[in-house]
DNA sequence: GGTATTATCTTGACGATGTCAAGATTAGCG
DNA sequence: CGCTAATCTTGACATCGTCAAGATAATACC
């Protein structure tokens, strides 16, 4: 901004990362094309050099969201090699944590933000890569006797819908405070997994901090 | 506009159809207050007589999709009496349908579009209402033996949290082709339910046209 | 190395939107 | 009937998404 860069030199990574800034602060609603320009220190106009519409910016900030979701399941994984019952409380708290910390984000990445998806390759092909590694996740669980045999995307739906859903309700205030007062929502997620696993699941066994 | 009805007698609720009219046709980047003013046949500051302002409309049509919730779950209900594993899964499904006929409105009612829900008195009571239907229901399939044992709220929460994940997944086209190709969303609903019910449910005891 | 092409960015404009202020019209109440 | 408050219109403003024209810089080609 301040000598003569004319060229940004990578306005597209900085205005998907004024977007994200952006979502983190005001929320969906104050999240505009003219507002990641101003934050990037450019010109109103400028975003139209890398994004077709405004749409193509929420579909890249979407994608920059499974990518975030990608390294932190990965990192998981590979925290508990040989225990696909820790991965899967882990995997699952992963993706509640990443939309109670960052609520705006999430719901773009994960909500339907982006009305055609098929539209932009590199979405379809981050979020094809997170469901492949949960569904590869459970498989794993039903070959450990975690999770009910059958088909695997079966229960990779019933699994994903269900965590899923929680965030939803946590993040619109939904969950009763009787529940709310009595677990924390790491307890409240362990004790929602344990209806759909085949061994009981204490959330005592799952402690916040890691202890690898 | 012809005749001299300078008052228009029922604004507050035409905006609230035109709305809901709007998200029909358009979803949810279409509504606009402006929009919904020109289909009453008003001003484009006439709505500021009834709301406050956008969030306020989306408020209204919020509550508005909680009572159409509530009055098919109602009927619902009636129509199963004394068969709570029925009533679970007409319910549940009367959840998914709504969200699949009109998905933009869906969003508004159950995906927090509403930022600061407990400013509109009348959509806390409706949440609140319906959360507690289906938490009656749990109640009754817990006596049942249908639903596991438990705090009520907690399963509540799982079950809501499984139809809701549900629902987003498979608006969102995030449902494999694999499961869409061998089921109907209504079988796979009940095939996802299953994961949760003590008795094993099977999809052809419950067809698509009730048979009572 | 010099020039032509292309990518990137700026400026300016347009229509649409949310919102407010001021005024017109009418309903309802005394 | 007259007053007050509710309802609606008109006009204005800042902001937004988007496009067109032009300026600037990087890159490719000779």
């Amino acid at each position: 901004m301040a000598s003569g860069t004319y060229h940004h030199g990578d306005l597209k990574n900085a205005l998907i990362r004024a977007g994200i800034e952006i979502l983190s602060r005001d929320g969906v609603q104050g999240l505009s094309l003219r507002k990641t320009a101003r934050i990037a220190g450019v010109s109103h106009a400028a975003p139209y050099a890398h994004f077709a519409d405004k749409q193509a910016l929420i579909a890249a900030i979407s994608t920059e969201g499974h990518n975030l979701i990608h390294a932190r399941v990965t990192g998981v994984l590979e925290a508990h090699p040989a225990d696909p019952l820790r991965q899967l409380v882990e995997v699952a708290w992963a993706y509640v944590q990443f939309g109670l910390e960052e609520p705006a984000h999430f719901r773009v990445t994960f909500s339907g933000a982006v009305e055609k998806e098929h539209e932009y390759p590199a979405l379809v092909e981050m979020t094809g890569r997170n469901f492949g590694m949960v569904r590869d996740l459970v498989k794993r669980c039903q070959a450990a006797g975690i999770l009910a045999a059958g088909e695997a995307d079966l229960i990779t739906l019933t699994v994903w819908g269900l965590v899923h859903g929680f965030v939803s309700l946590l993040q619109e205030g939904q969950v009763s405070h009787t529940l709310l007062d009595r677990h924390t929502q790491r307890e409240l997620l362990i004790l929602v997994l344990d209806q759909v696993t085949l061994p009981h699941l204490d959330p005592q066994d799952f402690p916040e901090a890691p202890a690898g």
